[in-house]
DNA sequence: AGTTGACTTAAAGTTAACTTGAAGTTATAT
DNA sequence: ATATAACTTCAAGTTAACTTTAAGTCAACT
């Protein structure tokens, strides 16, 4: 029997997430079915864990909240909304698919620029003549 | 002779940036040494186009416009501060590289919840039972 | 029994990054 | 020449995503 009811604290601990932002996701709907004690304290399950796991993933995939709360919506109503599902985590996909370019671009932007300051610094120790930026674009 | 002059509104065309962003970006200090025309309109220059691109990278290696503002400055301090920007370089790549894979585990997320919705339109399209997430986790 | 600490709500406040508005000047088209 | 479009400044407004505050309840320790 794995254990399966969290104080906020431990979800807070858990996900690195201050109480307050937990009540407020709670608020907006990200959380449902968040149960009390009989002293009015939120009981978290399982399933919480695992819907707070999905939030962090699409918020990594640059999801806002809104767009959060329509696709969980959109996952409750069962019947019809497949397509809706699918479009947004098409376009989704589509969207971190360029953030992923573009990060990997600016990835090496910023290898190139640390290299450069560290020719920059080791030719300052060393009193040689100090590199070019051109010569590392 | 290749051109070196532009409009504000070339510039915003070339950056998909609206006006006031690139007179809110000068006014904050990203945008520096910016000329007039006789009737005090802005001219940019080829540094200036190489500037926004710079911005347009860090931005999306997740720097904020203070972060971006302290790069600037401490590359125009030519002086001592190498070490700060080798710094700040140096744990920005650090972000970027736990945000690169952070985003690669999201796109794998979608990809699993692309192909289980679509399992779940077939199913429901030809009358099969239809699939659990479980099985595609 | 009293104090400390963790929780509760509801509302107001914060921060980043723009964006918009008002009011004025200059440039372009008819 | 006149309308309209593009620029200018400066200040105020917006939006997202929290965060803080105030005022209260409840549990746990000494």
């Amino acid at each position: 029997m794995t254990q399966d009811n969290f104080t906020i604290k431990q979800i807070s601990a858990l996900f690195d997430l201050p109480a307050s932002t937990l009540r407020y996701y709670e608020e907006l709907g990200l959380l449902e079915g968040v149960e009390r004690t009989s002293s009015n304290q939120r009981i978290y399950h399982q399933n919480h864990v695992e819907r707070l796991n999905a939030i962090q993933c699409f918020k990594d995939a640059g999801m806002s909240i809104q767009e959060l709360v329509r696709f969980f919506q959109y996952e409750k109503d069962e019947a019809g909304s497949i397509d809706d599902i699918l479009n947004l985590l098409q376009t989704r996909k589509e969207l971190v698919e360029t953030q992923l370019s573009n990060m990997k671009k600016s990835y090496k932007h910023l290898q190139k620029k640390i290299k450069f300051y560290s020719a920059i610094k080791e030719a300052k120790i060393n009193n040689k003549p100090i590199p070019k930026w051109d010569d590392y674009k």
